[in-house]
RNA sequence: GGGCCAUUAGCUCAAUUGGCAGAGCAGUAGACUCUUAAUCUAUUGGUUCUAGGUUCGAGUCCUAGAUGGCCCA
């Protein structure tokens, strides 16, 4: 009897089978998976270090130095090998010869496999090439790999494999690696940005899970939280809640974290995306552009070593000041039809609305009609860094209206590369108005609109107290990595991004 | 949601008009003390994405489905 019918179908074959007989070989001598070893240099430390130091001056260096990492190549010749030794930083290579191991060492290490993890230990040397290797005095397996890697001269190509199994990706691609140090630097350096003296924005953490949607418009993931018995919503923004904190004094925030929409997917499009969203009270919008440009050149210059970033073979240029243009103007730039039209005027929006073939609705007004047709015909080309101002207060729900006309809103979105970036404003911060567009989002929704608002009776009573006059601002995190490291599309900047489930 | 394309060994890819399913790398065995896509000799390895259908015969043609990519909405 076994338990065979017990284990999931796994897609085991000959190679695995293999190397499984090796490892029950290790688990029979006692050294499967030690854990004692400890390094004390890497890889990119070593080759930077004595990068310089040619064959003699290495021969003066007496120090032992120890590594471990994944054993990437293997070439056996006699009685010496060649290793590529790949560690957190990069690799080095290990220069294996049979008659300074212990006996037998050598003849064991014939039969472990690419993809091993092992550790060594050694002096630094060059070799008859020229390529700085560590002669090895000691050598061990520390971990069995069970798994063959890709094939090592391309590599893992497929791309859903690179998605499915990132970790194959990772170890495999050098490139992709490199994306994801880059997204570290984007967080780190926003980060430091924000919390540089003189900005002194705090960061905090608001829910994940809300019992309202709030703060933007899209459609929720529903949760249920059991011991409540309470429909929960993952959050589609955390704009709401950190609103709040302005309220309650702390004046300037920010969290860099998910958001959750359920969209489609597309190649711009994540369930779940990273957005770094900030409050700053006693300022305006036209506050937020300045900083904006202040911190995107700061995180080109410090990301890219320029201001300048090639994405897709077209150049960016970050440095700023980026061109500021009303929806109003950018429409009729593009759309030279419209130089005399009125652009608030229903009749004339819908007729040019059925001319782009862009779908409408009897309940749209002038404002909303004037976005559909901006993002059908603007958006896409504005490649360069582009603020786009003076958003329809039809569709700006949460944004203070504009002095001069209360029909457009202080707030501006960030175009680049044909795509929004960030989305920033004024606040609202007129509990009455707050209350009466809550209202006039709930009519949308009851009218059938999804990505319509829901009314938020406590967020009206925190305005209610008082909020000062306050800026904010939303930046999207991926879409800013994707430009940075020239990366087509959004999976290829997330390390897990969603995938349908496995056949 | 719609259109196009792809899916063959662990990986990267071939397979003529519908006619014996192959190579390289990896693996296994052997040779080799300076290789670096090491080399040389021998060799193992297949649910051709899935389910149907057409056919004497299907990796190839047809239908439906799955997953992914690209484009569009």
């Amino acid at each position: 009897m076994s338990d065979t019918t017990e284990k999931p179908e796994v897609d085991e074959n000959r190679l695995i089978a293999e190397r499984r007989a090796k490892l029950t070989a290790l688990r029979e001598q006692g050294i499967a998976f030690p854990n004692d070893f400890r390094k004390d240099t890497t890889a990119v430390s070593l080759q930077e270090r004595y990068a310089e130091s040619d064959s003699e001056e290495l021969q003066q260096i007496e120090q032992v130095f120890a590594l471990a990492g994944r054993m990437m190549a293997k070439r056996v010749m006699g009685k010496i090998a060649f290793v590529s030794l790949q560690d957190r930083t990069g690799s080095i290579q290990l220069m294996v010869q049979r008659d300074h191991l212990p006996e037998g060492l050598f003849q064991q290490f014939k039969h472990w496999d690419i993809g091993d993890i092992i550790a060594a230990k050694g002096r630094i040397m060059r070799t008859q090439k020229g390529e700085l290797s560590i002669r090895v005095s000691e050598l061990r397996l520390l971990s069995k790999s069970l798994r063959p890697l890709p094939e090592k001269y391309h590599g893992l190509t497929d791309t859903e494999l690179r998605y499915r199994q990132r970790y194959v990706d990772l170890i495999m691609n050098q490139e992709s690696r490199e994306v994801f140090r880059t997204r570290s630097r984007v967080i780190s350096y926003i980060r430091s940005f924000m919390e540089a003296p003189g900005r002194e924005f705090l960061e905090v953490e608001t829910p994940m899970m809300h019992p309202i949607p709030g703060g933007a418009a899209a459609r929720p993931f529903v949760t249920h939280h059991n011991a409540l018995d309470l429909t929960m919503y993952l959050r589609i923004a955390p704009e709401l809640y950190l609103k709040r904190l302005i309220v309650g004094g702390l004046g300037r925030v920010y969290e860099i974290n998910r958001n959750f929409r359920n969209e489609g997917i597309s190649t711009r499009h994540n369930p779940e995306f990273t957005m770094l969203e900030f409050y700053w009270a006693y300022a305006n919008y036209l506050d937020l552009m300045d900083l904006t440009e202040a911190m995107l050149s700061g995180l080109a210059e410090t990301v890219t070593d320029s201001a300048v970033v090639s994405y897709q073979g077209e150049d960016i240029d970050f440095s700023g000041p980026y061109e500021r243009l009303s929806v109003e103007d950018a429409v009729r730039r593009y759309n030279p039809a419209f130089c005399d039209a009125d652009l608030w005027d229903d009749a004339v929006l819908r007729e040019a609305c059925a001319e782009l073939d862009v779908h409408t609705e009897a309940a749209w007004g002038p404002g909303k009609l004037l976005i559909e047709i901006f993002e059908a015909t603007v958006e896409e080309r504005l490649m360069q860094p582009t603020f786009i101002t003076h958003y329809p207060t039809e569709v700006s729900p949460l944004s203070r209206r504009n002095d001069d006309n209360p029909e457009v809103t202080d707030r501006f979105e960030l175009f680049i590369c044909g795509r929004e970036i960030a989305n920033g404003f004024s606040e609202l911060n007129d509990p009455e108005d707050q209350a009466e567009r809550f209202r006039k989002q709930m009519e949308n929704k009851d009218a059938g609109d999804l990505e319509a608002m829901h009314y938020d009776a406590d967020y009206i009573r925190a305005l209610e107290y008082g909020m000062p006059p306050t800026a904010g601002e939303g930046i999207g995190i991926d879409r800013l990595v994707m430009i940075f490291t020239d990366s087509p599309s959004i999976p290829d900047v997330l390390l897990f991004p969603y995938m349908r489930p496995e056949a």
